[in-house]
DNA sequence: AACACGGCAGCAACCGGTTCCCGTCCGGAG
DNA sequence: CTCCGGACGGGAACCGGTTGCTGCCGTGTT
């Protein structure tokens, strides 16, 4: 009826069978493992296997109910240190827990994201990752939210990875880390360090991780009953380039200020590159801090202080508890701590403003 | 008022005709779009899928012949930098091309990436992108040789980025970067300073990037009438750590030589790292040169000179050549070139050996 | 008024697997 | 020599879609 062998390939399970003289239904058993089947069956059914180089099509198993779960990873940009070990954790796990693993970066575009969702759903994904900071408007928590429900009631599940959580009662498991303290201890011990007027290269001012960083450096200043200079609080986003114009700006404005808070590392790099175009020293004629603690912090120079995430641990949790749920606990949210870790680039205040 | 399901998600398209009074076939075809259907129909239908918030179950379509294709990306280790920007090439060109993406790490080991190929083989991806040097031994090639027929055979493709090709004749899409060109030229570069001694931080022996990088500091040398110190050339791996510990290890022995070529940017900057703590300055006592040319070796301090590799287009390109073969063109060889970008880290040599 | 025609919907086959259910064949026990 | 049961293999239904083919029905034409 169909092609005989080994012409194009993709043979199916019923050209195995043919070719081993018994039905699919055996194949199936001897492919499968447990059902008995005698030995010179078994035997003969594996030469088929392995003269035509047969593999079952997963799609196809997958619509019978046997399939390898997939799960879903989208972030804006895979290229970020930070993002990079989140999908490192996500993928190992995933693969420790059998799980394929499809990716997706949305450039920060909203409808890419949706569209994404969709096809993951589509997909009957286990679990669709959404990861990195986010504008916490009414809109992205609708929009989040019908996601939520649409993937929940598919028997899928959104987990929010360092996003903004929806409110009770919504179908997602949240896993955060703490921006706010993580902020606060950097920037108590910058303040420790005797500085008075302490910049803060900020991210774009509605992206929420951007505003919990600058809720720390906040509350740090007010925990010690000082109230910052808000000309010290500059926006940009979370680049290497935003750090380096910022910080350029500031320069030139002739802004007062002995040390710099930036946002993430990369910002700090750029900024640190900033400094030294302009001749300063760092940490003696300024000091600077990151935040994100990448590999390359140490290798900056002088060594940069900074705040370490977990971000491996993070990606790895996000899918163990996406996929380790429990009926009774259904919705988690969990809030995962950062500790500073001190090096070099941060000193004493020695001059005043 | 809208929606009114919320039970057990998961409908089917036969759930969806019922409601709306039609077969599956009618329904089928309203989605599908082309095919006639009385406007009175197509509401209702439409109605009846937005009740349900129905999606058609992807796996299904792709046995049907319809699906969403399908390409995966494999590499070692998605936390480099320069990978991370490959990942994001292939990612976005396979979007544009209306494929999903699946990826896997190996961590290095042969045998994860043996089986996530067979994977792929099963899900009928439309090509699988192998990413990242490897030791190009007989085993190798013969395994590759085996995985890339394999893929042929079930109208599959095999891609090797970066990695040694396998000989005429296997089913293969070959994009290289030029390692050694841009050794080559970066080692002419240092040379031509007046440095005479010139250390190399190599990667592993049997690493196919490590040894086109290799052979290009050789061949520079070797242009100017140069024989190299067999005793400059160290081996570790790409890692940050290996650069830092090859440094201090050629520092405490004493060795002589008055400018470092380090195999990757990540090694070079652990080795400036060493050097700055062993109180050299570069380039004054030491000029450094890395490969890569990731964001961050601008604002390493000084800023560092390396070779440009341009590895987004390097995915993008690896995704379009696989997917958009043409028959009278089947097995291509690609080769990009490189261009040494030159910055501070590079002095010229002022005092002796 | 009879007829041809074309728009539209449904049946059934198919994609490539899995698995339930049943029939056959065999050996051992009574 | 039966009878019984377990081991084994096949037919067919099913998973959730798509699509070729058929046939109904309404309308315009002669």
């Amino acid at each position: 009826m169909t092609r005989k062998s080994e012409d194009a390939g993709r043979s199916t399970i019923r050209d195995v069978a043919a070719r081993a003289g018994v039905s699919a239904s055996t194949v199936s058993r001897v492919l499968g493992g447990v059902y008995p089947v005698s030995s010179a069956t078994r035997t003969r059914v594996m030469r088929a296997v392995r003269d035509l180089d047969y593999v079952a099509d997963a799609r196809a198993k997958a619509v019978a109910g046997v399939g390898t779960p997939t799960l879903a990873f989208v972030l804006e940009d895979i290229t970020g240190p930070s993002f990079a070990h989140m999908a490192y954790g996500v993928e190992r796990e995933a693969r420790r827990l059998g799980h394929l693993c499809l990716v997706c970066t949305t450039e920060g575009d909203v409808q890419h994201e949706v569209e994404f969702v969709e096809m993951m759903r589509a997909q009957r994904a286990a679990a669709v990752i959404l990861v990195g900071g986010s504008a916490d408007t009414r809109e992205y928590r609708e929009r989040t939210r019908r996601m939520a429900d649409s993937l929940a009631s598919a028997g899928s599940r959104l987990v929010l990875c360092g996003r903004p959580p929806l409110g009770p009662g919504a179908p997602v498991t949240v896993i955060e880390y703490d921006n706010e303290g993580g902020a606060h201890a950097l920037v108590a011990h910058v303040l420790s360090q005797g500085h008075q007027r302490v910049l803060f290269l900020g991210g774009k001012s509605d992206h929420t991780t951007a505003q919990g960083r600058e809720r720390g450096y906040l509350a740090a200043h007010r925990a010690r009953g000082l109230d910052p200079d808000p000309g010290l609080l500059l926006h940009g986003d979370f680049t290497r380039d935003s750090g380096h114009r910022l910080m350029r700006e500031a320069l030139d404005q002739g802004l007062e200020f002995t040390a710099v808070v930036a946002a993430t590392d990369m910002v700090a790099a750029g900024a640190l590159t900033a400094l030294h175009e302009a001749g300063l020293d760092v940490p003696g004629d300024v000091s600077l801090a990151g935040y994100d603690d990448i590999p390359f912090a140490r290798d900056l120079h002088p060594a940069l202080t900074t705040v370490h995430v977990p971000y491996e641990e993070l990606g790895r949790l996000a899918v163990r508890t996406a996929l380790g749920r429990t009926p009774e606990n259904p919705d988690e949210h969990l809030l995962l701590g950062t500790h500073v870790v001190v090096r070099d680039s941060v000193g004493p205040a020695e001059r005043g403003a």
